[in-house]
DNA sequence: CCGAGTATCGAACGACGTTCAAGACGATAG
DNA sequence: CTATCGTCTTGAACGTCGTTCGATACTCGG
């Protein structure tokens, strides 16, 4: 394991302080507050002085750019997702385990936008994203596979659920936030638009109209999912063709 | 149809002018362009003025925003890809047709990686995204589904072709870019530092080392593709159950 | 030839990530 | 107590970006 912070002040200490101080602890944990509270676009270096208390530069002590700053927040909440997703790795079906550690990913990229964002960029060796390739893959290991099959099916199921979260991370439309309409209205003006459509030229549009009205994007996650699972666990009865 | 350009120049005539003459779809080419060679980043309005042979100012005149330029550049790429994968939606079997449609707009993806990128900001009514959905939709209109299943599907289905996309689009690590080795060279020093960890604690990455080695990218994606398609051919013969 | 609408230009603004030399702090040694 | 050294913070600056603005060139119908 190498170590994860190679600096680390002794602990802040801000009272009858002169000059502000700062620790990697510290320093991420606003940096992820500032992402929860305002997304990707509101972590500034700037705005994360100002509410450390202290000048741009001093940050720049701790990490070394802000793209360093942003993977090490991820990891963070992946370790965070790790630690809190440990009991749901023991029951007697593999591929239930992995639903639950999918739905638990994807339930954290909900509440953390950005976290669905920025696991993209995390494709090299970062400890806890590769725990959890490994946590998954453990799980496959026990089902009639090839490696290979292996492989992608983790990969398949990661890319999924991070893709699905992305999707969802998208800032809502100009027209929404203008609007100042509640989320449910929009959607079924949006379904109504949908219905006004040819129904010639977009039958399926108008078929599925009211479900994009009424939908629920837990849900839809969970049923792509599952049509994977299900696709895996064809794969893993019929023996070993590729 | 709403009219996607509303100003356009009556044609550029770069003869004898003092002053550089655009129109949105040589805006719209020369953005292209840049976006294919040098990705994201590159597309700057200076480096597309210059290009244009113009001021920075002129391009505010047919685009609103560095935004709404991406978007209708995604858009065009989109329509072209739509056009191109007419001809593989009239097989006999829908599935297949959707896996064909699939690996069209993955192949778009995996030739330009910031269209896989902005595919995603298009969450809204733009015409050639919608009619993509309503494209794979309508071939599932031919299978035994609920219209919530249905739905449910297309939405997992381009979800995961868009995450995988994505995915690929991720800027190479600085450490590849820096060591100047060819990339099979890159991924076999992958696996060699998997292969290094400890085979107690990381089991799974000790028996895939081989395959990051030697992984296809399209192979990964198509793999989880047919499992997301098996798992729905599944759901479409059990039935109505949800 | 002229005036109105169309299209382009150079210069500027503010915000951003990043860098730098200077200095303040805390601990330790003499 | 003081000198010193490595750790940490600071304010100011640089260059680049998206975007805006008023002035100006161009085109074309009258």
């Amino acid at each position: 394991m190498q170590a994860m912070s190679e600096r680390s002040a002794p602990t802040a200490r801000p009272r009858g302080r002169q000059r502000a101080s700062h620790s990697l602890d510290t320093v991420l944990g606003e940096a992820i507050a500032i992402l929860d509270e305002g997304g990707e676009p509101a972590l500034t270096f700037r705005a994360l002085a100002t509410r450390l208390g202290g000048g741009v530069a001093s940050i720049y002590w701790y990490v070394k750019s802000r793209d360093e700053l942003i993977e090490l927040a991820t990891e963070e909440v992946m370790g965070r997702v790790l630690a809190d997703s440990e009991p749901l790795t023991h029951g007697p079906d593999p591929l239930a385990n992995v639903r639950a550690l999918a739905l638990a990913l994807f339930d954290e990229a909900v509440r953390r936008p950005w976290f669905g964002q920025f696991m993209l960029r995390n494709r090299g060796m970062q400890a806890n994203s590769m725990a959890m390739f490994e946590r998954v893959g453990r799980q496959l290991m026990e089902l009639d596979l090839t490696p290979r099959q292996r492989f992608h099916a983790v990969s398949s199921i990661i890319s999924y659920v991070v893709g699905v979260a992305v999707d969802l991370a998208q800032p809502p439309p100009r027209e929404f936030l203008e609007s100042g309409m509640a989320p449910s209205e929009f959607l079924a003006m949006y379904a109504d638009r949908w219905r006004a459509l040819d129904p010639d030229e977009y039958p399926f549009a108008h078929q599925v109209a009211g479900e994009i009205a009424t939908h629920d994007d837990v849900d839809v996650f969970r049923s792509g999912l599952d049509l994977l699972l299900a696709g895996l666990r064809l794969q893993a009865g019929a023996g070993s063709a590729s």
